[in-house]
DNA sequence: TAATTATATAAGTAAATAATTATATTAGTG
DNA sequence: CACTAATATAATTATTTACTTATATAATTA
């Protein structure tokens, strides 16, 4: 149970398309965010400060690993999340169709 | 499923604090415009744009009886939906607190 | 340590949108 | 039919917010 509050700005993080595009990207695998760039094909710090705002939300994790940081999705205790992100398309083809930043 | 788009159009119409309050008001019983203005303590166009945006995403339904019309969630088919309206707090008393509009 | 790569932050701009005020529509009633 | 009550629509305004461009930080490597 949460504040309505609480719940909307929630609503409100995955309510834009590109982050909910994160979080479906998230679903298959953690991701650098030179990955995520590459895959939605958008700028870098656009996608660095939607990443921000899903963190800040608690919505995924961050964890540094040498010059990369890798982010994953943080939704093991929030279980009507969870079947929302399950609705998303497999974005595995998406995926595939990039060579990786590295 | 569904596309990444229609998913985030939904979430944009829960997102917003007044709107989630509308789901949460109608979880409890159907309810015409004036009793959710008068709950909300907002004005009735206000009401009135919100419940149109609602009920344009499939999320609520309406139906006229003489002067009033009633709204009622139109969850039946969107499970995942429901899971997330759950997770709101009861509105009882607000609901309890006024007077009926009629 | 200079250069490079990955990422974050800051500032500015343009677009989206919630709320307000004013007006129109629809239905009931004397 | 005039009047009132319930609701919808239109237009305006103010706020929010996504994106861009420019710059800063952090880690790696030559």
């Amino acid at each position: 149970m949460q504040t309505i509050e609480e719940l909307s700005d929630t609503l409100k993080l995955l309510s834009d398309k590109t982050r909910l595009t994160i979080m479906a990207l998230l679903r298959h695998r953690e991701m650098c965010v030179c990955d995520i760039v590459e895959i939605l094909e958008t700028t870098q710090p656009n996608i660095s400060q939607h990443l921000k705002k899903l963190r800040m939300g608690g919505l995924i994790n961050e964890e540094r690993r040498s010059q990369w940081i890798y982010y994953s999705l943080n939704l093991d205790d929030k279980d009507y999340l969870k079947q929302l992100i399950d609705q998303l398309p497999s974005m595995q083809e998406k995926i595939n169709a990039v060579k990786g930043c590295t």
